[in-house]
DNA sequence: AATAATGAAACAAACGATTGCATTACACAG
DNA sequence: CTGTGTAATGCAATCGTTTGTTTCATTATT
């Protein structure tokens, strides 16, 4: 107990109740060893000076960290930040499900300097697990770790051969699905938009590619290849509708985000959606359904994909198998296509 | 060391060294009292065995957490999601501010169900500071947490009489600058759109009521004050404008994420924004320059507000004293007004 | 009445680091 | 050859818990 008769720890709750230490973390913990009356009694003692147990120290002691590693690895675009609204809404879901879970949050977004930043975390011992919100181009690094380390999980693509455990949605079958909804609209000329440079989107472009060929439609696709941020997408859009002509009346954006700068683009140039022009985005994030005219897009569930993150993970922590989840895209028909 | 040869420990590391555990701490830490010679023997040889020192064990000596608590509050509305934009944004600006620092961000979502959500926090031990990110209903709460705990900063408002320390911006006068701009723009007939039972949107209200009243336009506002969330904007406003003739021509949302609602709303209801009426939202978050029209609301700095929360917090951590901020909105004319 | 069985609490050894202080070893001066 | 100073390392206490193993009273059993 210090200067100020402040109770900081349990020898000094044990000090004042007459007991051993022992018996008083005994007693916080509810422990039928110790007679219920004399448990009162210390409970009641802690609460009026409301003297809770130190946690590091606990969890030091049983080995475990009540934490729960969520890393956002910044790779490929070093500029890209953190407040990305896919990467925010995944976070949301992940925060809830851990509270429930009685696990804190550990939030750390990373610019991988050097192979050792998915270690550092694994290997300091603040936490029980790890979840990785996208792979960015650190494959390697994750599955050297991954060999040894199982309680992580990334959510992201499922490459051929990958040795981490991951959740994500099949892109291939999203970029079918969004382009035959687009032919069944009647669209005959296609521009997609987005840089297939992430591996998702490319796998979301050889989906559309596929649904063209399968209608015999090969030739009818543009591509707007540009890297595709929410501050660089407009003005490359717009410049692109400047020079492109006719303006295909199918638009397949590889995202929200994307999609919903292009409705601007399309508006300020005069272009009526869906009238003239029908537009699909990717994603299904909360403002889809606010944008103007309401988003048609792909929904990745990801309420779903957080559930099966945090499923998955906790069932390594406690040691069991559990697999790679692959989730299904779904159209979600709005009004603007 | 276990049965598979890890080094687990620097008891291993220094087994393993032929040293005493002691120096091997000092060895990693780079300490000049041992021997340059022993010291990068040891160093190269955790880098073989990639051992990285318990960060949990080092914090308990030590007595400091490296992480920073970052709560969310959802006292008034429960069913209020972390993804609210705002949030989210906030959080971004955190996460990058604290990992420069070398602080990991502890992240809880709190539904105050008693009145120790916060003294649990604070005093378990796992964090060495702690940033609430609004105040919701728990002012009194937080006050008595302040008393004794300095290191808590909280964004939001900053009420007369508050114990704690809170950085937010000047909402009265963000009110004042959205309704004379209006005046200007040649409006003479308001809507105010929120619920002024937060005590944020409360204040803005009354700027709206004192710039009126200064222009000798008191009787000119109405008010749609219903509990305007993302998912329940959009039908309230819809209904409102059925009802509502003639249609106010200057609109002032209490946020972003309701003025968009209510542009589609208009949007639907054949109103043209700004031709017929004019519109601005609160907060500028991200998505506010991809609306359709691009939306005119006043800014919420929250780089700047996030750089404040972090500054004030470090500087009561090392024990300097450090006092609220209140920060100036700023109009931003967008395409919506 | 002596002994066994029970229940309650104390003791002390972890957990994995850090750090003030004691000790050792060696070099050099006297 | 002893004494002193210094550089390098070892020792052991400590941070605040948890928990297996005593210990010590009681009560029950025969």
């Amino acid at each position: 107990m210090d200067d100020q008769g402040r109770v900081r720890n349990i020898t000094d709750l044990a000090r004042l109740a007459g007991v051993s230490p022992g018996t008083v973390s005994r007693a916080l913990a509810d422990s039928s060893l110790i007679a219920k009356k004399t448990r009162e009694r210390i409970q009641e003692l802690a609460r009026e000076h409301d003297f809770r147990p130190n946690v590091m120290a606990r969890n030091l002691r049983i080995k475990r960290a009540g934490a729960i590693g969520v890393l956002i690895p910044l790779g490929h675009e070093t500029g890209q930040h953190i407040s990305v609204p896919f990467f925010m809404t995944m976070l949301g879901h992940l925060a809830d499900a851990l509270t429930e879970r009685g696990h804190d949050l550990l939030l750390s977004r990373i610019i991988p300097k050097d192979p050792y930043w998915l270690s550092r975390v694994v290997d300091s011992g603040r936490v029980d697990g790890v979840i990785l919100i996208g792979q960015s181009d650190q494959n390697d690094v994750i599955d050297k770790v991954a060999e040894r380390y199982l309680p992580l999980v990334a959510w992201g693509a499922n490459l051929p051969g990958q040795v981490h455990c991951s959740v994500g949605s099949n892109n291939r079958k999203g970029g079918e699905i969004a382009t035959r909804h687009l032919i069944d609209r009647g669209c005959r000329n296609f521009a997609f938009f987005g840089d297939p440079i992430a591996p998702e989107i490319a796998e979301r472009l050889e989906g559309v590619r596929s649904a063209l060929a399968q209608s015999g439609m090969s030739d009818a696709l543009n591509l707007l290849p540009a890297h595709l941020t929410a501050e660089t997408a407009h003005p490359a859009i717009s410049q692109w509708l400047d020079v492109t002509k006719p303006i295909p009346n199918g638009i397949i954006a590889a995202s929200d985000v994307i999609a919903m700068s292009a409705l601007r683009a399309l508006s300020e140039h005069g272009v009526s959606v869906p009238g003239e022009v029908h537009v699909v985005g990717y994603d299904d994030l909360p403002f889809a359904n606010q944008t103007v005219p309401p988003l048609s897009t792909i929904r990745q569930d990801l309420a779903d994909g957080a559930a099966h993150l945090i499923d998955i993970l906790f069932r390594r922590i406690s040691g069991e198998k559990a697999e790679s989840v692959m989730l299904e895209p779904e159209l979600v028909i709005r009004q603007s296509s």
